[in-house]
DNA sequence: CTGAAAGCGCTTACAG
DNA sequence: CTGAAAGCGCTTACAG
């Protein structure tokens, strides 16, 4: 079925149906009525193919997934892909999952782009020393990253979280719940995702007039017994009813298991807030903080709408704005993660046992 | 960048550039050669939507995903989706995502279809009394399940992972480690999944010339508090050294727990085996079944590549065969699991602390 | 506001 | 084995 199907069961020119499709405004309004009753009637959807060979471009992008997608980043873009995919149609986009060998990455994205399959692409799993923001650019291929492009704060067109914001929002809750010390189980520093999540909890403690001496700070890597051994040694400064943030639920597990071992309770002795809220973290009714993918995936699409590259702005160094106050379109995006609360962090049995409690982050 | 192009620097013809690339039997080696030089001179790749709109297919194939992708299925279909991905280019196709609504899941399947971007689907999360295999079938598209079609035993064009075999292999194992009893911790009666895999505990036990009496077998379903529970029932019976197999991974933390809330070593009094190798059951030391996903994605892109679904055959209610032995591609494929051996199922201290030893399931 | 023409980049018969 | 022609289903200027 084509567009000259649609032209017959309504009595015009197959032009008039492209125009309909393409610019509505254009038409009569009857003759709009008219075409749109035989787009239903014969339930016709114009061949994508056909627009993206004639447009000169397919309004689709490349989402890169990884084989070893183990780890922590993994889950979490597993949960943005889906969420950007759920968005795409709002933007008649559509995602290509593309996997390219991770030693020759940017050959994978160079071919993907010749095929004309996809405009341009999504980018998770920023780092240190990730090639292909410069690569892209000097492409003018128009993209968007999931994380800040750490390299270059002068670049825009990212979403991220505020896990500094968020890791602050739980050292809050942990001391309104009644928690006297709260201590930071992190990653070692130089990982621009902890060292940010470390802030969070300084933040936390300060704004909230409590001093945090470099005892109550310890860290893993991400593995169990090493975060299990890390937060032993956190215990024993931890008189009274203390508390610990994670900077994952990972490293959560381990301090579960360091407060099992001495025989304390979860929630009731000591509180214990994780990251990212998997599903570990709801099994082992532990409070977490949950990205909030959605209205990441939504203002990534808005990114990759308002096209390419803007000019590289701001004095590098200096943190990105997060609005240009000039009327454009926002290029970057920070936003606050929410707290998914369960017993882990509630010092008596809590009084909804089942239900699910979310606050919201402020980002005052 | 065109074939013309190509065309030009290798001083042929365009009808010649486009027959070296699908037909190259019918040029001359010497044409041939020079026509790949080119190509790769100017690192030319073909117009995807051209190509689509020429042949009259998109050579891509639309891929569910879900936003409440929490729970257990997400998680291995993330896994597939990857091993799908990093196959396609064996096979000159692609993967679109797309997120239909929940409650109006067959119009966005045909939705995606009516706009050519795909030719047929992959699907997972095959369920009882799952619209999609009968809609498909009725349309005349072509889709290969990841999961058998437990309604339709007659229906060929499925992938699965033998969960049954995967059991009985986390039985025999946990035999030969010297753990005299083996029990069961599954779901609940009338899950297809679960069923199959609670056969394979009874299949290692006989297969080994051990009985199985009821009282070796609990349910849970997938909540931690209840497995835990569950497992403590089964503890009880459970003297000397003992083993539990579990369905997945967050019961055999279950099982875990209640080894702990009685004082005993897990491994070393208790054995515990898990299914799907997540994340947990690398943090906890976890032996655990794992699915072999590339192989399943490769297996599936043949089925793809077979076309069509072939006619119905066998007797309705009789098991599909594996293999018709006709010489024909074989549109179903029934994979072994592997076992990941970790600490939870060594008796003493492992020989190989560090190493992940994995062993074969066999068929026979 | 509506209709006839050209063309996006390929592939596939069809003559030579 | 190679070259000229038609056409996949659209969109976009361009006349009317």
């Amino acid at each position: 079925m084509t567009i000259v199907d649609v032209a017959a069961a309504a009595g015009v020119s197959r032009q008039t149906v492209s125009n309909a499709l393409n610019k509505p405004h254009l038409l009569a309004a009857e003759t709009l009525e008219k075409v749109h009753a035989a787009i239903n009637d014969l339930g016709f959807a114009p061949n994508v193919a056909a627009q993206q060979l004639r447009r000169r471009r397919a309004s689709a992008y490349g989402f890169e997934v990884n084989p070893s997608g183990a780890g922590r980043m993994g889950h979490i873009l597993d949960g943005f892909l889906v969420e950007m995919t759920a968005a795409a149609p709002d933007h008649a986009a559509h995602l290509v999952t593309f996997a390219p060998e991770l030693d020759r990455l940017i050959e994978g994205y160079d071919r993907l782009l010749g095929t004309g399959l996809v405009d341009g692409f999504v980018l998770g799993d920023t780092r240190h020393g990730d090639p292909r923001p410069d690569w892209l650019l000097e492409q003018g291929v128009p993209f968007v990253t999931f994380g800040r492009i750490w390299d270059r704060p002068d670049l825009d067109g990212w979403v991220d979280v505020d896990g500094r914001a968020g890791v602050r929002l739980g050292v809050e809750h942990l001391l309104s719940q009644g928690y006297e010390r709260v201590a930071w189980l992190g990653w070692p520093d130089g990982s621009p995702v902890g060292d940010d999540r470390r802030a969070g909890w300084l933040d936390g403690l300060t704004a909230s007039g409590h001093d945090a001496d470099a005892s109550m700070a310890v860290e893993s890597v991400q593995d169990l017994s090493q975060a299990t051994a890390a937060a032993e040694r956190l215990l024993r400064g931890l008189k009274g009813r203390g508390a610990i943030v994670c900077a994952s639920d990972l490293l959560a597990l381990g301090a579960i298991r360091a407060i099992r071992n001495h025989d304390l309770r979860l929630g009731t002795d000591i509180g214990v807030v994780g990251f990212d809220d998997t599903d570990v973290a709801e099994a082992l009714s532990l409070t977490s903080l949950r990205q909030p993918l959605r209205p990441a995936a939504e203002a990534a699409w808005r990114i990759l709408a308002s096209g390419h590259q803007s000019r590289p702005h701001g004095i590098p160094g200096a943190a990105a704005t997060d609005d240009e106050g000039d009327g454009h379109a926002e290029r970057t995006a920070l936003l606050p993660p929410t707290l998914t609360i369960r017993a882990s962090s509630t010092p008596e049995p809590s009084g909804t046992p089942t239900g699910r409690t979310t606050r919201r982050s402020s980002t005052s």
